[in-house]
DNA sequence: GTCTATAGACTGATAGAC
DNA sequence: GTCTATCAGTCTATAGAC
């Protein structure tokens, strides 16, 4: 406990290198000889650290659902019309994006093969808690007469969803598109189309 | 050559499900021991249908890359207004998801994995040929002045892609929604948005 | 906190019998 | 077309020196 962050700086910087090498290559694919390599020490070390390359993917997300489930809760909490509360959501997701990218790619890739482990049950857990979140305000909406009533909120959810997650493969934080423009696009496209009421 | 698809059934077969564990979790994490026992055969029995794992991944890829670029070209050259080309764009998506659905996830979930192996360069030309097809149609939508020109095309594509791949995951072909259900609502999100006009 | 050295399991792939 | 048997390499993880 010598930073802010909960634990030793050394420590945080290696789960950072792992994360995103697990993001790039994938989590299987990424090897500790790999992890350590990239940290400038021998595989052997990380055992000082970790006790397994799952425990250090499970740190990982776990800090990332934490984030993310606290922030989706304030954006709803934050109140206003349904549109309002959609928004919130979609910018609280690239709010989160900023800081913990890897995981979310991570999340995004390796659902599937972590799934079949029991240790990370808790992954399916919290992806439900994630859609009733959203699914709740999607509802809203339609009930209230302002989002359109033929679509699934379970799809329409899953869809901006994936969109966001899909985002850090070519998302970089030093280029010229901000997570702040790109929310601000997703918004307009999300909400309102590409196409102009109208022009047809 | 001893069916209509090109190659000996069992050939096709085999591809099949090793396409499946691959979409499912992930190309590195799935052994040649797994594909041999889904097929009821043993591990060293597929080298006599396949040079390599990468050979199997290869081929079940470059069948998808070649359906889909023929189904997008034919999505445009029916014409018609910007929308039309851009719902025929998404439609063609779904066509080609129901036949190579794994494969669509495959190319989605190991590309930053692959791309690294020089075997498959071809997946980032294929990636830029179909990029290059939809902003022709989004940029062509925008100067018509049919579609808002505060989005950028590339992220537009990239958002829509993205979120069709994804589909993957929760589509199941024996389930409520049919790949073309799914694509009407992708269009009606996509185009219109989620949001009645005026309705705020 | 890192290194050396290595155990023990698993990996992709091969050779030859049937 | 499949099986048996196995090789050579790689993987995660451990034990103990420094």
């Amino acid at each position: 406990m010598t930073s802010p962050e909960g634990g030793s700086g050394r420590r945080a910087q290696l789960l950072s290198i792992a994360a995103e090498l697990f993001a790039r290559r994938g989590f299987a694919a990424t090897t500790v000889r790999e992890i350590a390599e990239s940290a400038g020490i021998l595989s052997g070390s990380l055992y000082h650290h970790f006790e397994s390359k799952e425990a250090m993917v499970d740190e990982v997300l776990r800090a990332y659902l934490d984030e993310q489930l606290a922030a989706f809760r304030g954006a709803v909490e934050a109140g206003g019309d349904p549109r309002s509360k959609l928004e919130g959501l979609i910018r609280a997701s690239f709010t989160v994006l900023r800081k913990h990218r890897w995981a979310m790619a991570i999340l995004h890739n390796e659902t599937g093969y972590l799934a079949g482990f029991e240790r990370f049950a808790y992954l399916e857990q919290a992806s439900r808690e994630f859609e009733r979140i959203w699914v709740r305000v999607l509802r809203e909406g339609r009930s209230r007469g302002v989002f359109r009533t033929e679509l699934n909120p379970r799809l329409t959810h899953r869809f901006i969803r994936d969109s966001i997650a899909s985002t850090v493969r070519w998302y970089n934080p030093r280029g010229r598109m901000s997570a702040q423009t790109i929310a601000e696009q997703y918004i307009r496209i999300f909400c309102d189309g590409v196409v102009i009421p109208g022009s047809t």
